[in-house]
DNA sequence: CTGATATAATTAACGTTGTTAAGTTAAATG
DNA sequence: CATTTAACTTAACAACGTTAATTATATCAG
């Protein structure tokens, strides 16, 4: 009786051969670019058929983010094993968090920008992958004025200024290469140690 | 032979009122959602007109938000006259310049981050009114810095990490809406006076 | 092995999109 | 009044996301 068991595994199979097609297509010829008939043709099946496996194109994309958003996850938690400085901490995680931005430039901004702008309201909602990666900034950050490192008291708000400063700097960098910046490393530094001790006691 | 000059005249009304209704589908409703037909309809005349007026619907957009830039412009402009303190300036500069992009989502979103995407090192080009803005930016700071508010005596990084700050925030707030912020205004000034706390002497 | 049943995949089609080319109307010129 | 020129429209194309109807395929009972 494990026939089952064995269509379960093709059907997945494939949703993750579309998965696949779908993220190479959006990440090198951007999201409005790509038709479901190309993806359709690449993965060697009929249009329609993607519909079997995703509600939509917006759905698609989604689970594309859903991916990435995994994988920056698992790069943020790793840094938490070290328990030192939580100030310190929360700097390698600011820097580690602009870096994968632009290590898979086209990536962030799926999920951060194009992502949002189709889906509105599906975000970062509750119990999603992105409200952990925030359950993890907060964490850190918590910790960081339980030590009465920061001035703030309030978590919240410490947090998302945090993630603004990261934001910002990943996106300006990624948009517009051909700006004049100071020396990158030198910037990403300047924005997150200017961040903190802004929020500093 | 005034007969060209009223033509002109005409023409350049037309142009304006293509703009106009444009740039009000494009704010209310997205400009993926906005077609060339519903614009058309709106000034009541052909969809293929405004081919005459521009390219295609990228110009379009394009010319709405040079439009909306020059406004951004002139709204910083006004708070230099205000000679008092600098840092008192700047951070009503990023007030502003925050509110700017709120106001117009749309615009600031394909300005700063949809067009780099597509026009590679046009994003801001020399010369041009996104070009401006960052030399204004640039002069507030460098005032600061000279009266030693500042720490960090270079302009450039300075500017960008401000520039950051106020991109960062910008941009989530108008992806991510429904995410649980702290109030709109609380977060924007905290956002901005933590900034420059971190760049202080 | 045969026929029934369920599921997977496809074909055909609809309405809409940005855009081009050809055709029409209206105005200015000689 | 005829002609040229500019402004505008109609018709059409190819591509899009998506749905409904249809065909193929694999699994089950007898």
């Amino acid at each position: 009786m494990g026939v089952k068991e064995r269509r379960a595994r093709e059907k997945e199979l494939l949703r993750r051969q579309i998965l696949s097609a779908a993220r190479e297509l959006f990440v090198n010829e951007g999201y409005e670019n790509v038709s479901m008939r190309k993806i359709a043709d690449r993965i060697e099946y009929s249009p329609t058929t993607i519909y079997l496996y995703f509600k939509d194109k917006a759905d698609l994309l989604d689970s594309v983010c859903q991916e990435t958003l995994l994988s920056l996850l698992n790069t943020l938690e790793e840094l938490k094993k070290d328990k030192s400085d939580p100030v310190e901490t929360l700097k390698k995680s600011g820097r580690t968090y602009v870096e994968f931005g632009l290590k898979y430039p086209q990536d962030y901004k799926l999920t951060f920008v194009i992502r949002p702008q189709f889906q509105k309201g599906l975000g970062l909602q509750e119990g999603s992958i992105g409200e952990k990666v925030f359950d993890y900034l907060r964490a850190v950050v918590s910790e960081c004025i339980q030590q009465k490192m920061f001035r703030q008291v309030d978590v919240e708000t410490t947090g998302q200024v945090m993630w603004s400063a990261v934001h910002g700097i990943t996106l300006l960098l990624i948009d517009f290469p051909d700006f004049p910046w100071t020396e990158r490393d030198t910037l990403i530094n300047t924005v997150i140690d200017t961040t903190i001790k802004g929020l500093k006691a």
